[in-house]
DNA sequence: GTTTGTGAACCGTTTCACAGCA
DNA sequence: TGCTGTGAAACGGTTCACAAAC
């Protein structure tokens, strides 16, 4: 497997398309899908998904396409998906209660190990099966449990403080939840999740679309 | 209010970041805001900030900065964000529940008036203060209570088919919760919102970043 | 001195086009 | 014929640099 230089944004978000589109042919028992295909499933071009595809290798058959499972193994390779991560989640609240209960996540090889909050009046309560567990521990807990990831689903002033403790107790990267960018060094990458902003950004195209606001 | 231009898509991102943080500075009373500030506050340079904001018109004073309140009902109103936002919610899981008692919707202009669910057992449920309504009252609702933006927060077989029961139904905009790219005409803007995605984007960093994989 | 607004240069991704292979 | 792999061209967003304004 050559090609391990630097992947661009763009090309990293499309891979993790091309994998769930992969995993949904598996499930239909296709042998092979073409560069058409897979692009349709990812709103790409075809011509785009045989140059992010060359990153990985001469994985495709000309005249074929690319076979499902072996291209779907070498992205989950690529990715790092296909060892197992494990996650703390901090914030008991709508958010967090949600993503406890998520399946798709434990499906694929992510695994949510405790749950933390800060408030007192939660902590100890069942959540998902799981038992709230106090701020306190978590540097415990992340080095016991080999935790990887953190998972932010706090209020937005709160975030930075969750941000830093994960980063103290030795998490390699924060997947954040909470409205507002987190300062954090170089090394720990983060991935920002807001609801808000994409429905701003829906708004916004339905407003230019049709020139009307509201309802 | 001139500029009446294309809207590149990763500006229309940053400007709804931009307005986040022109709120959080609203309720801390700062009446200016350089270029640098807000850009920190959205990870991009304060050229590209100034550059954002230029498809507005001339709303900064050099010296100065922009004017916190009027930069961020000028940015309101490019949005759409100024008027009222009425969205029917698909699906009363995990997710359509979070987001059903996500209260930051309510407080930005966005009401969700409606959820829906396919299934029968769900249906005249209770979800965090509404009735579960069946998708045979979609059509009814959408157009009665004049909604604009559909919700999906259906598991992903299925949220090709609710797409196309809001488009029927006259919505004009849809919000994806659901892995699964929609197949909607040129005029129905789509933003898709996927955990999964965005977690394995991380995990794709974090891999690059230290090399080792796992945990 | 500080900070905006903007044309120009820069850079990286996307698209094109076609040779090569099944 | 069908489809991949890949240089080369085209495109569009980002960064630079500086004149103008406060």
């Amino acid at each position: 497997m050559p090609g391990r230089g630097r992947v661009p944004a763009p090309t990293a978000h499309r891979l993790s398309l091309y994998l769930r589109e992969l995993e949904r042919l598996t499930a239909l028992d296709r042998a092979t899908v073409s560069s058409r295909q897979l692009g349709a499933a990812a709103g790409a071009a075809d011509s785009q998904v045989r140059k992010d595809l060359g990153i990985i290798g001469h994985v495709g058959q000309p005249g074929i396409g690319y076979r499902v499972p072996a291209l779907a193994a070498a992205i989950r390779s690529l990715i790092g998906v296909d060892a197992r991560w494990r996650a703390a989640l901090v914030g008991a609240g709508n958010i967090g209660r949600a993503l406890a209960s998520y399946r798709r996540f434990q499906e694929e090889g992510f695994e949510i190990v405790a749950i933390f909050d800060r408030e007192p009046s939660v902590v100890g309560r069942k959540v998902a099966g799981y038992t709230v567990q106090s701020m306190d521990d978590l540097a415990t807990v992340v080095e016991r449990e080999g935790v990887g990831i953190g998972i932010i689903a706090v209020p937005p002033d709160g975030a930075q403080a969750v941000a830093d403790e994960l980063v103290a107790a030795g998490v390699r990267g924060i997947l954040n939840f909470a409205p507002r960018r987190l300062r954090v060094g170089e090394d720990v990458p983060t991935v920002d999740v807001d609801f808000r902003s994409a429905l701003e950004r829906l708004v916004f195209e339905v407003s230019q679309r049709t020139g009307g606001k509201g309802t």
